[in-house]
DNA sequence: AATAAGATGTGAAATATATAACAACATAAT
DNA sequence: ATTATGTTGTTATATATTTCACATCTTATT
């Protein structure tokens, strides 16, 4: 008999990706309310705002470990606290940014990714234009370097936004210097070690959900 | 007993999520297979590229309606064409982008979603710096002069990557002058009418599934 | 004090998605 | 021609996720 009862092999409770996935969406929203002088929230009113079942709700924040009081709801600090604990958001990841293009701009230029624990050390480019500039204290230097960075500056991420033909070669460099985790934000599938973490994130996706949406 | 089998109202057969996420990854590879003068591939073939289970390729090809041959597979060319025309990328759909910051400008370069059916007419900001540029013949407006432009050249989409306190106020402007779908690059949360819909394209949620792999 | 009402939290049921098993078939090899 | 092999496509099974039902608890009201 399988057993797999959400348990994984540390012991440790396996959460569910949609749930994962879910969780940044409750932050910032709790976020705001903080914002907004809000203290106790309940899981009723969280589930209207975002158009679901509120025992969905209660079942994604018990992942976290939070506690809500009956009949008085969460705690909006407390919250946060366990949300960014539990998703790590409050360690300081270091990541090498690889094409940097409007895209590659963007997200260095994006300062919510450094409150999310997300440390983008450096940026690599092949255009003399762009290297050897500084985007918000950010350096960008030749794809060459890359080899000398990574060990001065070990980073586990690499996230990728070359232009598509160029993100498999990319990709065999960061792995190559020690990159554990691919961030891709091109469309280009990639292939990689099998202990190699590849995340994909495809705006395509979200486009054919919503024409797929709008039309039937 | 409530029936659902994937079949809605309309007798069209309801397309799983997933499968709507997977395909345009599918499509992309196919590009680039007809680009290398590769004319068949398998579902084996792809399944692995992808990493995944070869029957459940099979089954999201399925439901594009494409056929392949027994012991021959799929014609890339075939594959291409009925899964843009499924995932309506052929039809030209028209959209407007509010807020023009670093995101915004990268979403106009991106020549891509033209490529995938959707096409930014314009463009609305508050920042007089921006206000009447051009981005590739992109026209930045005020956002004060959206009612009439909506008037004009009408859309059915809206992209909001505007600072995130904004996302809301510019959702209900755009719903109130006949935006019929929210595509919002916000981490916020947006309200809308039962029948306005919203996708919520959230990097944070890719990063959190990230971070969980390389912690856990 | 007792009762009512509104909330969490959990175990069971229902639904959705993915995997497995296999039949049907087309091509290549003998 | 016949057999072997690889591949599609479909039905059945397994797993994952969501929803439902309800017990429990906390506060407010009578």
């Amino acid at each position: 008999m399988k057993v797999r009862n959400n348990i994984s092999n540390s012991g440790q409770v396996q959460v569910p990706t949609p749930t994962l996935r879910r969780l940044p969406g409750y932050l910032s929203y709790f976020k705001a309310l903080k914002i907004g002088g809000v203290e106790q929230v309940s899981s009723g009113q969280i589930a209207s705002v975002f158009k679901m079942d509120s025992t969905l709700v209660t079942k994604d924040l018990s992942y976290t470990g939070v506690k809500g009081r009956t009949k008085v709801g969460y705690n909006v600090e407390q919250l946060i606290e366990t949300i960014v604990r539990f998703l790590d958001f409050n360690t300081r990841e270091n990541a090498f940014l690889f094409g940097v293009g409007n895209l590659g701009r963007a997200l260095i230029n994006y300062q919510g990714l450094q409150h999310y624990g997300l440390n983008i050390v450096a940026g690599f480019d092949t255009d003399p234009g762009v290297i050897n500039t500084q985007i918000r204290g950010v350096k960008i230097h030749a794809l060459d370097d890359f080899r000398d960075l990574s060990i001065k500056t070990p980073a586990r991420i690499g996230i990728i936004t070359t232009p598509d033909g160029s993100a498999q070669e990319v990709a065999d460099l960061a792995v190559a210097w020690g990159i554990k985790a691919i961030w891709n934000f091109t469309p280009q599938s990639i292939k990689v070690p099998e202990n190699i973490i590849v995340e994909n994130t495809s705006i395509y996706s979200d486009l054919a959900v919503i024409l797929n949406k709008l039309n039937h």
